[in-house]
DNA sequence: GTGGTTTTTTACCATTTGGTCAAGGCACGA
DNA sequence: TCGTGCCTTGACCAAATGGTAAAAAACCAC
């Protein structure tokens, strides 16, 4: 019986990310098959890439992955959802505090540092949104609408305060992801324009962007 | 012969986009399928697009499609190439003034307005770079680097000469670019997490955040 | 070791995809 | 109106692609 089929050979939940007992072995190759995919997926979305590019890259043939994961898509939906988990960590840690400005510039440079050390990941968030989030909308609803609105009336409340200076808490996020992901997005571009050292320069530059909005 | 073809039958050049003689005719249907690939590049990416999609979206048949243009590849070599110049366009068109900071907000103004105008272009520029720009490093390079050099040695002297706020002027326009583009190549995240009025927000936001970074 | 289970591979299949070809349709100047 | 040459298409092809079947190999508790 191949390892991502439920008890009862078809599972009611989409993916089943649930626990089951896993080897040793299948743990190992269910992780190699995910970064195999991250790469493949975040550099060509998810209809420009191939099974054999991930079979591939984790070093094992076709129906080997296949063994593992019922497929492409299922691949796909199993590393949005881990992906998920982990991007909305830095927002949900985002806390009424006494000093909300240190909080906030710690959401920057919490998110900057993310698109530095996993920018596949980003590349893979970007990517399935530019596709127009097929795969990922219900998590949109459901997850991230409600953790924004959230967060966006504490911000408003620390607005009204007087504790930060006033701006769109909402497009105030917006700017705050698009600038910190552009590092990782764009990164071929950026490499070619910027010979410097280009994390050190970022971290200055978005540091004084929001610190001067947000002052004040 | 086909319309694509030099007059030897073998362009030298890659794409060859100097004009030749064309029909009304085939002004018409180059534009339709470039519409039409358009849609399909910017929402799927360079691999995960087929001359399928494309030749039911200009309305004609495939062997039509490659009559028209030397194949997949050189359909989105055009598009690229077209785009480029619109692109780069606003930049260009930031000289040196009295009122630097008016510059810049303008320049800024333009890329958000191109957003929300143009979000296919947008989005098939993300594309291509995300996918880690194979197809438009060159144009890189050649175009965008130098003018971008220039840009940013203006910036510089805009900011010793202390009539903008001091930041690092690479990465300034990197932000521009972030946020800007953001609302074109993340629209599927921002409509699922603002039901508000976003242009107008957007608008008001980026301004107030570009202004309060470069104010002196 | 032995027997049953898990893992891996070889061979294969149906569909999709980029692209070709030759023939038919059509426009338009003489 | 007629023929020349531009335009369009149906039929086709080879390679790539997602996926399957079944047997071989590796593993592991006993």
């Amino acid at each position: 019986m191949s390892p991502h089929d439920g008890p009862l050979g078809e599972s009611t939940d989409g993916e089943a990310d649930r626990p089951r007992p896993r080897s040793r072995i299948q743990k190992r190759n269910r992780a190699r098959i995910l970064d195999a995919a991250l790469d493949v997926f975040s550099a060509q979305g998810f209809r420009g890439s191939t099974l054999d590019q991930i079979a591939d890259g984790a070093g094992m043939s076709k129906p080997n992955v296949l063994y593992y994961f019922d497929g492409k898509e299922a691949i796909h939906v199993s590393l949005l959802n881990a992906l998920m988990d982990r991007w909305l960590d830095p927002l949900r840690t985002l806390q009424d505090t006494d000093a909300p400005l240190d909080a906030l510039m710690d959401y920057v440079h919490a998110k900057l540092d993310m698109s530095f050390t996993m920018p596949r990941e980003s590349r893979l968030f970007a990517s399935e949104v530019l596709q127009g989030a097929p795969r990922m909308s219900p998590h949109l609803e459901s997850d991230l609408r409600p953790l924004l609105d959230e967060k966006c009336a504490l911000i408003g409340r620390w607005m009204e305060a007087g504790r930060i200076a006033r701006t769109d808490p909402r497009h105030l996020v917006f700017s705050i992801w698009a600038v910190t992901q552009h590092y990782a997005d764009f990164e071929a571009q950026v490499r070619v324009l910027d010979d410097g050292p280009v994390r050190k320069a970022a971290e200055a530059h978005v540091d004084t962007l929001f610190r001067r909005l947000l002052t004040p």
